[in-house]
DNA sequence: ACCTGAACACCGTTCAAGT
DNA sequence: ACCTGAACACCGTTCAAGT
């Protein structure tokens, strides 16, 4: 959307607040978070790591341009069927963007900022929301609710990848070696560790997400359909409860 | 439970890793996250930065250290009622628990720490929901998501807290302020957060918490009782369908 | 208005050397 | 076995000075 960069050292363009995002991305994405500085980030422009502070308060600023850029590919899923397919969808791919750039979640991690393309997201989000017959407050703590449990989920699926990952082990044998561990624990004292270490180890993210997604989803269907209850519903007559 | 530390600076007694991850608990109290540092915690035990590397093979070590000692203090709730109500008072515990300690949440975020403090943890509450009647896949899934959701909404509350109000600016301040800011969007283009603007800035973090806690448990009982008519049960013969 | 040089006060980590 | 001195290669940020 915003400003394509593609030259590794423009000669001469200047430096906006969105060649510095684009150049933060561009290290993200090749060192990680850990090596996301402001000095690389200049070198990345072809500038010395002072000249950033004329575009930019701090390196917290920057990385609150980060996080909104980060969430610039993000799209609503198409207006068809109903609200909890759509709810699942819109979940489903704001996880996969968070997971399709390195260490988007630890970025975004517990950031507060309302950029742009969060803003338009979240209009829309409460649009179908209310649509579906959530009452407003509803509407509103569901928004949060599912935005925390999709940041949160992908922050713990992303990190076991650097921590030990980058020592080798792949993911898989990461769960079976967790899953062994599990197993050797004293059987008198922890049996449900014993029993369960398999269960407790599946690698398989994409299922385990998509079980909280589900329950989440149930659970405001529930509240929908109880909201529902209280109103006044053709043939059927609900006393009104005050408060 | 494990060694108690009240001296600043201990004289003699030798460095143990337990009291490394003492002298990470107050570093981290004093300064956050971002103050914790291995020379701090040397200083912290009077001594100097290269002695901890004999203790510990690096920093990320004794995070994760501490991010077991951070649970140490965990206590699971009574065991009466019924699942539901224990499974909220774990979570209400939790976050409790997360919030208690400066920073806490950002440690803990997305390490992949399996100390015995959480061990234990784990053993209780699979205990508890295999009881509830979950299968075995469904308790290992099920706590799973109860430690996503708690872990990041508590790090998405908490950052706010260290990110503005480090600024003077309190909670409610930013509440309101953030509300203003969201009326005052173009309305044709925003309608929904223009109208929702108070609804999505309640500064009241409880209740958030709650409303996605209790969505999270009907999510689960709708699960429970959707395995319990699959199964046998007295009067009702209901047809077992493979797989 | 925008960029730089040079400095300040920090980091995590290593390693030869001490005891 | 355990701790230190000294160094290395980094940080974020500031600020007088340049253009």
């Amino acid at each position: 959307m915003a400003g394509e960069r593609t030259d590794e050292h423009p000669p001469q363009p200047g430096l906006t607040r969105d060649a510095l995002t684009q150049a933060a991305l561009c290290v993200l994405e090749r060192e990680g978070i850990n090596g996301l500085s402001m000095r690389k980030v200049a070198t990345e422009l072809g500038v010395k790591a002072a000249s950033l502070y004329w575009h930019v308060r701090n390196k917290e600023e920057l990385l609150d341009l980060l996080t909104d850029a980060l969430m610039a590919d993000a799209e609503p899923p198409l207006r068809q069927g109903d609200w909890r397919e759509q709810l699942r969808e819109y979940c489903l791919r704001h996880r996969r963007l968070l997971l399709s750039r390195r260490d988007a979640a630890k970025v975004v991690a517990g950031r507060f900022a309302l950029g742009p393309h969060l803003l338009s997201l979240m209009e829309d989000q409460l649009d179908r929301l209310r649509d579906a017959g959530f009452a407003d407050a509803d509407a509103a703590l569901c928004t949060y609710l599912l935005g925390a449990y999709v940041q949160g989920f992908v922050l713990q699926e992303q990190v076991p990848i650097s921590a030990s990952e980058a020592m080798g082990t792949s993911r898989a044998e990461v769960a079976t070696a967790v899953s062994a561990q599990l197993r050797s624990l004293p059987e008198e004292t922890f049996p449900n560790l014993v029993a369960l270490a398999d269960d407790l180890t599946t690698p398989n993210m994409d299922e385990r997400f998509a079980f909280g997604l589900e329950r989440l989803i149930d659970g405001l269907a529930a509240l929908l359909d109880q909201g529902r209850a209280g109103r006044a519903v053709p043939g059927v007559t609900v006393p009104e409860v005050p408060l």
